[in-house]
DNA sequence: ATGAAAGCGCTAACAG
DNA sequence: CTGTTAGCGCTTTCAT
């Protein structure tokens, strides 16, 4: 800076409150700084101004992975509305609970950002208490967190959506299959459990925890043993509300591998809405993850800028039934042959 | 840091040393340092320790979008690489041009990181050159750069192969589908139409530009008009080489609307062997971004440390034919019927 | 509207 | 092994 002041000929001063944008410059001295900063391809280091002004100029994400549909999406909304606002986007990765302890006992993020914004992560109280000792404001996204800003998707409704449009379709043995993660993710699967429940007590369906299945994601095998005892139950169901899209798209593989038509003997209805969902033309219950994460970086910016008004506010976004080619109506016809009594 | 000092009753010096980990510390006293900023909650500023040592404990990735598996997969394993090194990462998200030429004229990495890994951007001469003025190592990741680090997958190399197993399989009318993007992926694209060539070359099959199409990621409507023109082909091809997984997808979901039969009539062959090649049972050429981001972290970690040997360093990484069920080998017979001989 | 000077929190010699 | 001292590059009073 002290090069660009010199050929400038102005002192160190001018050439901050210039590159600032500080309307007390005086036009012409203000070009000749600028021009004198292009020419040394000089760069503010916002290492030394966060020094001595206390900001950063970075919000941290924490996030589980990167390599996921859900993740993908989210960032990639929240980095434009971060660039407008000149903010940078540092990510922590916590694959695994190692790196989980670590982050937690270290809190890296400390003095190194303005704001967190923690993805997806089912948190413990004391990793949230951890937290507020942070000394800057951290945002919730996709779970809410008592008293705590959050930015999430109506899981419960979209279940109850979802479970509802079977229901209405004349399915009355609905199976819903939950995911169990190691690390993180299961904080919408709860709470699409409960929608699911809700449903089917609104219909006065009563309770049935054999139609529950839990599965880890990506388990082919797993999900081929739930599907087995869910087709081996004595009322075996019609339906299966799989609580993500990449669980129904290998439910819907494995029942093609037995030869059960889908819809016509199975209807398959899926969660998020992913762009494969439409290939593989599944129902499903759409959420944004854009939307969350232009949301969650709107939040984070207003935050930074202590609109304390807004410290506990919860933003919950919609889902939407998107209904495809894999859900249909249940023919109860189909089991008169079996001597069952057509609506029965 | 003065706080912990005092609470430990030494200087600054030593639990600046006790806190880098330094062998200088007697056991005694760095117990007593690292008691004092455990209760104090203290983290060391990356701010104020890079304004003196010039380093910054961050590198830099320039990424077209984080939207895509490609992306996703690459920067999920690149993280623990850099975590294990103690650095953070910090991404900037480049999805347009005007957000290109934006980055490239302010270069907001400068003296922002320790080195930058620019992604898929097939970047001009110019920009290649300006990046060289950031003042730290930049590696080129899924692209080579004459004289620069980089990082990528012998596309030429799979393209071939893929082309040789459609060959081996008694195609000879072989479409080549390659994507055009807005926005960077552009290289790859092309290098893999050229390893196509080389195995239409080296079987002496004569080139014929009628068979290569492009196409924009993502665009059905385009994809269904790309298809009809080989489709309404004096001599059809019977098999499609698609570029990106994602289109062969939608190259077998438009063929099945027509009722072709895959394979029997049309082999499809991927590039990537994403998760969703899988459960198409999609014949593909399959890459390893994983493998990808890990080795770019490493060498991102080298340079920093100043190997200057490594300068120039490509690392080519291979790629592999998985076939499944959309090739299958081509059935001459089945022209006879239409007055062609067999085998002919 | 501009400049001089005083730090921001830390590390890197240099002494001891 | 530990403390003292001098900045790193910037922003921010406070003068002018």
């Amino acid at each position: 800076m002290a090069d660009v002041a010199e050929r400038a000929g102005v002192s160190t001063s001018t050439v901050s409150r210039t590159l600032r944008g500080l309307t007390t410059v005086s036009p012409e001295v203000r070009a000749r700084v600028e021009q004198a900063a292009r020419e040394l391809n000089f760069a503010v280091s916002r290492q030394a101004a966060s020094l001595v002004t206390g900001k950063t100029g970075t919000v941290a994400v924490l996030v589980p992975t990167l390599n996921a549909w859900f993740m993908g999406s989210a960032l990639s909304s929240l980095a434009p509305v971060l660039r407008t606002a000149g903010m940078e986007l540092t990510v922590y990765v916590i694959p695994d609970l190692a790196e989980r302890a670590a982050f937690f006992d270290r809190l890296p993020a400390r003095r190194n950002a303005d704001a967190l914004l923690v993805f997806s992560f089912d948190l413990t109280e004391e990793e949230t208490d951890r937290l507020d000792t942070l000394g800057m404001p951290v945002i919730y996204v996709s779970q809410h967190v008592d008293g705590r800003p959050s930015v999430y998707v109506d899981d419960v409704a979209g279940a109850l959506h979802g479970t509802r449009h079977l229901f209405n379709l004349g399915h009355r043995r609905i199976a819903f299959i939950k995911t169990v993660g190691a690390s993180g993710f299961s904080f919408s699967s709860n709470e699409r459990l409960v929608g699911y429940q809700q449903a089917l007590a609104e219909a006065g369906i009563p309770r049935d925890d054999d139609l529950v299945a839990a599965l880890p994601v990506g388990d082919e095998r797993a999900t081929t043993e739930a599907l087995g005892r869910l087709l081996s139950l004595r009322e075996p169901p019609t339906a299966i509300f799989a609580e993500q899209d990449e669980v129904a798209i290998a439910v819907i593989r494995a029942l093609r591998r037995t030869h059960i038509d889908i819809p016509t003997q199975m209807s398959v209805l899926g969660f998020d809405d992913q762009p494969v969902a439409d290939w593989f033309d599944l129902s499903t219950i759409a959420q944004s993850p854009s939307d969350l994460g232009r949301e969650a970086g709107r939040l984070a910016l207003q935050l930074i800028d202590g609109s304390e008004a807004d410290h506990k506010r919860h933003i919950v976004l919609p889902t939407h039934l998107i209904p495809r080619a894999t859900t249909a109506p249940f023919d109860r016809g189909e089991r008169a042959a079996d001597g069952e009594l057509p609506h029965a």
